[in-house]
DNA sequence: AACTCTATTTTTAGCGC
DNA sequence: AGCGCTAAAAATAGAGT
């Protein structure tokens, strides 16, 4: 990748250049995956363990729901068309969640400092849109989990079919 | 990344495309999370499910060891909701970028439906802020002079302290 | 450790096959 | 869908601050 010779594809002995390593491409890491989630509207769920014990997490939805998803996939390879995260059948929410996306991608291309401030300040409406409709349908705040069970382990990526694609 | 223009962080859509874009960049993020576990001497779990609804997936060691490792964790993804204001321990609204990554972070963790009005304001409140920052900071200095020597928190992944580092 | 800078490698959008 | 190609953009190793 840099200046002097290619990096080798092995585990990185010196301790410091590893941890710098780490932080530097988990960051990349992440964003890839927020790509990859936003651009192509999949749905990613991602857990990291840095080597001191650290976790860092991204999901596009939610690493619960994701994972529940994964095992209903592995265990009996069927699964129901209940409600999906993404499911916009609501107007109201489905723009808060445009918008939100919208900030989500935009402050992470531009770094958001100084930059431009009309963007901001529509951003903001935006924002407070989003929580006028979100105060009214108040409650509802749900989160569900989920038990899990050990077992299998895989590999390199494995694909499996669902329904039609 | 090519050809014309850059590419916009939001969601294509053209279909044919979005789906040519999900192979190579699921192959690439795939990649990534392979040498960052095989580098750094990480842990990492990787669920992709693709808009036609096939599951890819890799893990350093097993979806389901480092999903029971992230729970362990302390339910991890479930600290944050109201009542004791945690995330925000830091207060400082003069940070923009931290707080659009929050905001970015959060929007994307969570579908941001009607989840949570009581973090929404919040973080409303903390656009707000970095919105009036934006504009002083605008018209003094449009210099990059930073002279930030704040600089720290501005991880995306949430991070968790485990051990030590 | 975080941040910059910059040379270099890596990824990748858009083609054509 | 996959493979190869090319040029442009992005990621990043290494070193300095």
């Amino acid at each position: 990748m840099a200046r002097r010779g290619r990096v080798q594809l092995r585990r990185i002995e010196d301790k410091a250049s590893r941890q710098v390593r780490f932080s530097k491409r988990r960051a990349g890491l992440f964003k890839k995956a927020f790509e990859l989630a936003l651009l192509c509207d999949a749905e990613v769920a991602l857990l990291v363990f840095s080597p001191a014990g650290k976790l860092y997490e991204y999901s596009s939805s939610s690493i619960e729901g994701t994972y529940d998803r994964y095992h209903q996939f592995g265990g009996a390879g069927r699964n129901m068309n209940e409600g999906d995260a993404s499911s916009n059948n609501d107007e109201d929410s489905s723009n808060i969640q445009s918008g939100l996306r919208e900030i989500a991608a935009w402050s992470l291309q531009n770094n958001a400092d100084e930059s431009d401030a009309n963007k901001l300040e529509k951003l903001e409406k935006l924002l407070t849109d989003a929580l006028r409709t979100t105060k009214s349908k108040k409650m509802l705040a749900k989160q569900n989990s989920s038990g899990s069970t050990s077992g299998e382990n895989s590999n390199w990526p494995r694909a499996h079919e669902e329904g039609r694609a």
